[in-house]
DNA sequence: AGAAATATGTTATTTTTTAACACGAGGGTA
DNA sequence: TACCCTCGTGTTAAAAAATAACATATTTCT
């Protein structure tokens, strides 16, 4: 299907680099050139490979090249965060009305999200800017003073939004955790909007891949008993597992 | 010669991030386009650009925005937009403050403004995107409900923000134009935002590319009385131009 | 100066891409 | 069940762009 031949176009394109439309076409023999092209073109959309004339190549392949700087940033542990956002994807129910944090565990999660009817608020643009290729999905940013590190919004001013707005579920990941100090990001104005978003929840996920673990950041905004359910990688050590269950948290 | 030429389509490039052969033509009318394609042959051959169909992109550009799409719905009058914002960025002062729109000629205005400092609202999350990448610009995004078409928020609360905020200049750009019917666009909502936006800016900057001109869209927001600087290209008529100027409008 | 190498322009040809329409397989609804 | 809709796909014609080949400068070096 559909789906599944995009998918085996990008793992090829990024495995070999760069591929012309005849080779595509003897590796998939059985479509036609036009739906290769098709789907060229939705993989260039998504920003996975450039078409250049003739065929295509692979994004990640010009980004070897000599991009270290930015590019390292996004594949700390990428593996776990798309892990992570599979399996939270899974957690979304139709209608239901969720705030999604501005970190890159949430940007994979946009990615993953399944396009049903469902309201997201969040605030990072780069996650509601991935939620706006779902039609279905209604999107609403928390407005605020940009931090261009992680391209998410905080303000005091957020308050006010929330006061006229619901939510039942918030998606969020931490940057740190220690049992002893809880959840902590590097950002105040951050943690403030994280505490506010606890409040109006009436569940709290938290996703936070391994890497995070032992680590502290300056500011804290929730602790273990704050949240339902932690979504992480298979390299979560089992004593914080029990630790965390004992809390009566759902490790998953 | 041929060079200094090379490194200057080199740097074009890497400041616009994508040119089309049509572009760059313009850019250097004494040359062919043969002698243009030779010159992006060679500078693909040295890995600092990609060539793709019709043009070619800087290969920073692509290492630069790993999640964003490049692919371009917004070819639409693109040359007029691009001159329009050059033009704009000329009139931002440093320490001033702006509301910008969310459209696309603001956007090619995010690329050109030069990294002064600054302090940028904007409901355009593309906008916001290409302006974190300016280290001095301060950006605060109006929150609200993410319209998908154009990437712009937009809801009734944005009032409450802009009660506790100020700024003397609004550089914004309406999809439609008639002296009758005055500058209009598509939503509602947005409209509403510009009207409130208006009440607060003391100065407004209007930016229309001469397509715009003579289309009627559901929702006017302003009339020519209410702006102080139009900004447009070459194909603006001229009529048109001192009819503006008869309201004391500045036509650039 | 004059030959060779380099750079550019012009045109025709080939290749690639796009656009437009058609068709059939599901999927949901009255 | 019949109907309508969307989606994925294929086919063809038309457009656009890239290349190749050749002609004509322009520079460089001896």
């Amino acid at each position: 299907m559909k789906k599944e031949r995009i998918e085996e176009i990008a793992e090829i394109l990024d495995k070999r680099g760069k591929m012309t439309l005849e080779q595509l076409e003897k590796e998939f023999p059985n479509v036609s050139q036009m739906t290769l092209r098709r789907d060229l073109y939705k993989l260039e959309e998504d920003g996975r490979i450039i078409r250049v004339r003739g065929g295509a190549m692979s994004v990640k392949e010009v980004q070897k090249v000599s991009g270290e700087a930015y590019t390292k940033k996004t594949t700390i542990n990428t593996d776990a965060k798309i892990v992570i956002a599979q399996k939270a994807a899974t957690l979304i129910d139709e209608d239901s009305c969720i705030f999604l944090d501005g970190g890159t565990t949430a940007m994979y999660l946009a990615k993953e999200i399944s396009d049903i009817k469902c309201n997201i608020f969040t605030n990072g643009i780069a996650v509601a800017m991935e939620l706006a290729q779902k039609k279905n999905v209604n999107i609403t940013i928390v407005g605020g003073q940009l931090m261009k590190d992680n391209l998410s919004t905080s303000s005091p001013a957020a308050k006010d939004y929330f006061a006229a707005s619901n939510f039942e579920l918030a998606i969020v990941s931490a940057t740190a955790f220690t049992p002893e100090n809880g959840f902590s990001c590097s950002s105040q104005m951050e943690s403030e909007l994280l505490k506010m978003v606890f409040q109006k929840a009436r569940h709290v996920y938290m996703m936070l891949d391994s890497s995070k673990i032992g680590k502290i950041n300056p500011y804290t905004f929730a602790h273990i008993s704050d949240i339902d359910v932690l979504i992480t990688d298979d390299k979560f050590p089992r004593e914080y597992k029990t630790l965390l269950e004992q809390e009566n948290v759902v490790v998953m």
